[in-house]
RNA sequence: UGUCCGAUGGUGUAACUGGCAACACGCUUGAUUUUGAUUCAAGAAAGUCCAGGUUCGAGCCCUGGUCGGACAACCA
């Protein structure tokens, strides 16, 4: 059975074009800019552009859209490759439009000999008050009836280092009254004596984005161009510059960025947050960027469900970050290795276990996949339970550990308590249980039903390790609409570190594995572990039907 | 006082281009369960921003509003 699903816009689009014969095939770009980290919202471009390539059997070409040297960075070209592989897509091509620079420069000379183009000594603040108002028209600069001739003299010298930055610009001569403000005259070039991460200093020049990024584009022949609504005014101009410079018409289109609750989604604030060290940094696990999520377990895989299942459209929209939790529980908990840890421990005594013995249970690594194994679990007389499994005088539904009740300890035995030993506050400090021998795991001869299960570790055999316990960033739903500076709206609990005991299966974690602490949530292991030191990330809890009931 | 974009359950996305508003998350209830997880089953929840119009029939088309967003960086 083959699934129908609805086209989104951009499908429908490309699917009429193709049927129309306007292209053989596609030809898309992902243009990050190297001046900070990829984060939830490229993911959802990345999908987008790479994915319509694949399912039309077309292209993506990995472009840099280097073209304002002070920002931009070889640190973050290398992390951003890095992070678009690791999402699981290989570009066709890798590009910069840095590369672009002498074919630009001659499509500006070209540009200022159809007299469509004029250098302009105005200031900044001059340009900017000859702009009018999105109402008032603008106004027409006095350098705008200089002579081709002279205006190809004066951007020569602009290249050549004669003017200091800010002295002069090249602009388009459209119109300063049009309607739509981005064509009123608009920046082409503006003189930068800057280092660039890759021209080093052969240019002190540098084109503006709409200079740049429609060319680029026309260069590489691409045919769908997709970028965010707020770039739907720049299309006119976008045109303007093919038409007038008469090269390959791509097209561009435009879709809703992604927002989720709980988060911010700009590189500037997330350049902020690690700056201001709200965070340890870009990949801080609690980051929205595609190498935090990496290192707070989250799949590859799990992303891109995520990203197919938000849709594409045109209306803005605030994704519910459990959306992404779903998408995140639901690889794991197909692919993840069980093990026990005990977060709060209470010590539970088993009286009529023999001093000194231990034994060798096994158990599960994924009761959701035959094939995953088992593993072997060290039991003895003295064992850690969580505390929160125990109550001393439990309501009705309470199906763990409470005086006279019984539960089972996960692929071990079925205890009973019998006695709670408290110290002199009155604070409990360890249960004595009696457990049933015939009660076993795999050979239980019994006959008993408890309703409860629960995880435990064996003390003698227990392995410390650290974990991070991560909540959501910020504590409001919407940040687009928080009034005042975002950072007073961080969630100062957002990271919890807590020692926890693990089972000795633990010591054989490795960074590539994905966990469940059983009843606890997926763990995934933090590069800053050691041999000795085994450091997990939270990615997410488990869903608990339980802390909403106890809740009532 | 402009131009452009948008408006469908709580959230997001659909509706064969005019034919009884669907899917997913979330929520509720029940079953199963050696994870209160998973899985399975059932259910509640929008009459499509408003007002007119065209039509046998409108979420889809037309007109006029309302609301939200974008646009005046030598950023992208």
């Amino acid at each position: 059975m083959t699934e129908e699903k609805s086209l989104n816009f951009l499908e429908e689009i490309i699917e009429n074009d193709l049927k129309a014969g306007k292209y053989k095939s596609i030809i898309t770009r992902f243009p990050p800019e190297p001046n900070g980290y990829l984060h939830m919202g490229h993911a959802k471009s990345i999908c987008l552009n790479f994915g319509l390539a694949l399912k039309y059997g077309g292209k993506t070409n990995l472009r840099f859209d280097d073209t304002n040297p002070v920002t931009e960075e070889t640190e973050y070209v290398e992390s951003i490759k890095n992070d678009i592989q690791w999402l699981g897509f290989q570009w066709a091509e890798e590009l910069y439009a840095s590369d672009y620079f002498e074919k630009l420069y001659a499509f500006a000379v070209m540009l200022i000999k159809k007299d469509l183009a004029y250098v302009d000594d105005s200031s900044s603040e001059e340009i900017a008050k000859q702009k009018g108002t999105p109402t008032q028209p603008g106004t027409n600069s006095p350098f705008r009836s200089r002579s081709v001739e002279e205006n190809l003299t004066l951007f020569a010298d602009m290249r050549a280092g004669k003017y200091k930055d800010g002295e002069k610009v090249l602009r388009a001569k459209v119109d300063m009254a049009h309607i739509n403000m981005h064509m009123r005259d608009p920046l082409m070039y503006r003189i930068k004596h800057a280092h660039h991460h890759r021209t080093a200093n052969n240019w002190c020049i540098y084109p503006m984005y709409d200079f740049a990024h429609g060319q680029s584009d026309s260069i590489e022949t691409i045919t769908h161009s997709i970028c965010t609504l707020e770039f739907i005014p720049h299309r006119e101009l976008y045109d303007w510059f093919i038409k007038n410079l008469e090269i390959y018409p791509s097209h561009q289109y435009e879709f809703a960025r992604l927002n989720m609750t709980y988060t911010v989604m700009s590189k500037r604030k997330l350049l902020q947050l690690v700056n201001e060290k709200h965070v340890a940094g870009w990949d801080d696990p609690r980051m929205p960027t595609l190498s935090g999520v990496r290192r707070r377990g989250y799949t590859p895989k799990s992303i891109r469900e995520f990203c197919e299942k938000i849709g594409v459209a045109k209306r803005e929209n605030l994704i519910d970050v459990g959306l992404l939790e779903f998408c995140v529980r639901e690889d794991l908990n197909k692919i993840s290795q069980r093990r026990m840890v005990v977060f709060d421990p209470l010590k539970v005594v088993i009286t009529n276990y023999p001093d000194g013995k231990s034994e060798t249970l096994t158990s599960e690594d994924n009761t959701e996949d035959a094939n995953a194994g088992h593993r072997e679990v060290p039991f003895s007389k003295e064992i850690y339970i969580e505390q929160e499994d125990f109550m001393e005088v439990a309501p009705k539904k309470y199906f763990r550990l409470a005086p006279g009740q019984m539960v089972r300890l996960k692929s071990a035995y079925i205890i009973k308590c019998d006695e709670v030993i408290k110290d002199v506050s009155g604070k409990i400090t360890e249960l004595r249980c009696s457990y049933i021998p015939e009660s076993k795991s795999g050979s239980d001869t019994s006959g008993i039903n408890v309703k409860g299960t629960i995880h435990w570790v064996s003390i003698p055999h227990a392995v410390k390790i650290e974990t991070r316990l991560y909540d959501r960033l910020f504590k409001v739903e919407n940040l687009g609409e928080a009034e005042g500076d975002f950072k007073e709206y961080l969630n100062p609990d957002s990271l919890q570190v807590q020692v926890a005991y693990a089972e000795p299966a633990i010591t054989s974690a490795k960074e590539s594995e994905r966990y469940q602490f059983l009843r606890k949530g997926y763990f995934a292991l933090d590069p800053d572990s050691s041999k000795d030191k085994f450091i997990f990330n939270r990615t997410v809890t488990l869903r608990d039907m339980w802390a909403k009931e106890a809740k009532k």
